[in-house]
DNA sequence: ATAATAGGTAACCAAAAGGTTACATATTCA
DNA sequence: TGAATATGTAACCTTTTGGTTACCTATTAT
């Protein structure tokens, strides 16, 4: 379950793919090398990212002629949402709970200052 | 901006910390040695997963006696979610836009086949 | 006081991540 | 056809990550 989303995590983890993502969602069924313009490292590297990214499911491509179109898929993205919405929704309520939890959670362990 | 949460990201990046994580949550003020029981691997290596939690205060922590009192703290996951739907708001409307964005963008690019 | 307990630090090591260059393939354009 | 373009693959290298053992410090319990 959790283990599933794994790679989506890692995928995330990285500031290059989460800046892939944005240039992708900005412009839908662009190639890689629009992608690449955007970065200082190779060509490689950028599509060794892209190669995480569709693993995770987060860009979805097809051939088209000589080059590729990407597309943003935020599907993985909801899911985690789902996930931490499901395991943590009590603590996300309001914005206040999150000061809340921890004012409860410290008073009942007797802490010593 | 995407800069102060690579931290929050990167700590998230790892099952074995998202697994402190729901452990701390499970039971506020518990101690390194508590969490360590869940795992196989020595104690410094979780203890180096808590150094990667506090650091992004996804786990904050306080000293009692001889041992340290564990909290999770869901500001940081807050902030990301946050960012997430101010970036992605318009995606996450409905269940149905991810689905919607998705032909919606192949419609523009005049896709072969 | 001294044993046992809980945690912290240092030095080291193997595997994985992220990058490179060089080369190969496939498609379009002149 | 042949050159330019866009992507794909292979081999390799460096840094980071995640783990280890050994040892040190502080606190509690007998």
């Amino acid at each position: 379950m959790a283990d599933s989303m794994d790679v989506v995590f890692e995928a995330l983890a990285s500031p290059a793919r989460r800046k892939i993502l944005d240039i992708v969602k900005d412009r839908p069924g662009c190639s890689v090398k629009h992608v690449a313009g955007f970065f200082e490292v190779s060509r490689i590297a950028v599509m060794k990212h892209l190669q995480i990214l569709e693993l995770a499911d987060l860009i979805v491509s097809e051939k088209d002629g000589r080059s590729r179109r990407l597309f943003f898929n935020c599907v993985p993205i909801q899911m985690i949402y789902d996930r931490w919405t499901s395991e943590y929704s009590a603590l996300w309520a309001s914005n206040l709970t999150k000061l809340k939890y921890r004012i409860e959670s410290r008073e009942k362990t007797h802490g010593r200052k």
